[in-house]
DNA sequence: CTGTTAGCGCATTCAA
DNA sequence: TTGAATGCGCTAACAG
């Protein structure tokens, strides 16, 4: 269909191979490389990268795959990671696999399938099985997978909710409600163990009526507020664990008539945005995006150019935003 | 370095030829269907996704270009999209180009190189000569290009602040201030006219200073809206015409400390989650995005199975949800 | 520096 | 039904 070297080469009256010599960089006579190039424009010749990438086994891509795309913490990132890989000539396939396990492993095999020559992925269901015996490089982002020790970039997560909790355990807070992702997801557990482990340190009863888990969505986060709040002994203060948990959890708190932080103190998670929107503003824990976008670039570039480069975990800093959504009470105890 | 169709073919005492039939769905000899999928089954074999596309020059994939990927509106419709297309066992490629008219063309080849089948496009700076001889079917949403007669989805964007802004005039608003899209942009340039028409059809100065251009970021709905009410005479209300200006906008209203609808009264766009979140809500614009999306699929389904298929230039209708961000005033003159 | 040759993995004639 | 042969468009030896 399109103007194949073929042509180019019988135009410029050189070989085919000559022009394939061309077109990846390797000096020609002046004389061949004039003509070649006359040739390449007169036909609006353009190299097929499908038949191109058939013969190298490469293809330039990397694949990168998220559980939802109308997901802005994981597409922050991703934007991070395209913008340290273009400049390296590496290209991006994105896929999202709406958070379901079919999908998921559909969605791996299609980009194999691309042959990327590397992958970049959240993972949700996936298991060391479906990874282990992948050729191309692997690099995990904000999840990790059990028993496999593939490279992964993610924050401390459990760090992330002790320390909103000693926060407002600080402020006097004693029963305080935490709506957590599903209990399979790395990420969610880790969160949830972090405030636990900051109860227990501060000798608080762990009432599991305040920890909650539902999915990582708006619709969860609204519908465990509502429940967090009309239990017989409501909590005096909430952290939501994602981006979208806290913006449900906000809308709930508002649609049942509560005013934060005079009726419940709030911690978010993810959401500047919405921090930033409201008055007063969210306290928020915020994950370094760039940072995190920028390792996962490094470390894929790394083992796609050399093979042997070793696998990396790097574990990063959650930062703590306080705002005014938490008001100091006297504890119950 | 897969396994092959040969080393099926040789495993199962067939042709080559045999094996590849198998793949598509032709008819064997019962004897041969079952060793062939035996070998199948024993090597573990998958197709060469890559050679069968050069072989076929299709690769039942759609390409999908947007301006950037932290853009929930766009994500939110290919989500819709996505879900229209894989049971017709379609797959997408997902591409921004950051909003960079360079990257535009770049990734559109890039998407073109990957032999997609369709391609759906939300544009910026393209032109219609850069499309024009593509072979492949092409939908376009949210904006279209001057000139092109090619499919495209949207939403009537003229009515959308038409609409808004009459219900402010008819809450006796006079001065309001609009923050538009760059007007280089179709839809920003249409949004931009909705509010010049209900001003001028309600025999209203247009004061040049109200009518404020930028990006379709944050930055932009925050430093405009600090432009707006940091003049001399300021207005009694604002428009904001998109996801991310409607957020900053909020934001610098916050952070300017007025109060919404008592200093000014607001309608927004799109955002319906931080409309929700506020208190009171935010009116606002919304995009029947479902419906979009829809819209999309079905279109380029129907282009890519039947080459004949017309254009087609789908108009939706925009939504106003009106909440409690806009607040009666005695008209000033 | 250039051309010849071979073949990546598959689908498709055309005969048989 | 099947198989032998051919080639999609390109790159990679190797020899010249």
């Amino acid at each position: 269909m399109g103007v194949t070297i073929k042509q180019v080469a019988a135009l410029s009256g050189v070989s085919t191979a000559t022009v394939s010599k061309y077109l990846n960089g390797v000096k020609l006579k002046e004389k061949n490389k004039i003509s070649v190039e006359n040739a390449i424009r007169e036909l609006g010749f353009k190299a097929n990268t499908i038949a191109r990438n058939l013969r190298t086994n490469k293809s330039m891509t990397v694949g990168i795959l998220i559980p939802e795309l109308d997901n802005i913490f994981s597409t922050k990132i991703i934007s991070y990671v395209e913008n340290e890989l273009t400049p390296h000539g590496y290209s991006t396939i994105i896929c999202d696999y709406r958070s379901n396990p079919e999908l998921e492993k559909q969605k791996l095999a299609f980009l194999l399938d691309k042959m990327v020559d590397g992958l970049v992925v959240m993972p949700d269901k996936l298991k060391n099985k479906d990874i282990k015996d992948l050729k191309v490089p692997i690099v995990f982002i904000d999840r990790i997978i059990n028993d496999s020790s593939e490279s992964a970039v993610l924050i401390d997560n459990k760090k992330a909710t002790y320390n909103a909790t000693e926060f407002l355990i600080g402020n006097g807070h004693r029963r305080i409600g935490i709506i957590c992702g599903n209990s399979d997801i790395y990420t969610a557990e880790e969160r949830r163990k972090g405030y636990t482990e900051a109860m227990v340190a501060n000798n608080i009863f762990v009432d599991e009526n305040m920890v909650l888990h539902g999915r990582y969505d708006v619709q969860t986060g609204y519908t465990l507020t509502q429940k967090l709040m009309q239990g017989q002994r409501r909590p005096t203060a909430i952290i939501a664990t994602n981006n979208d948990i806290t913006t449900g959890s906000i809308i709930a708190l508002h649609d049942m008539g509560y005013t934060v932080p005079n009726d419940v103190s709030f911690i978010g998670f993810d959401n500047e945005e919405l921090s930033r929107a409201m008055r007063p503003e969210l306290s928020v824990v915020l994950q370094p995006l760039e940072e995190i976008g920028k390792n996962v670039a490094k470390i894929i570039l790394d083992k796609m150019n050399y093979n042997s480069a070793p696998n990396s975990y790097v574990m990063l800093e959650p930062i703590f935003l306080s705002k005014g959504s938490v008001k100091r009470v006297v504890p119950e105890n």
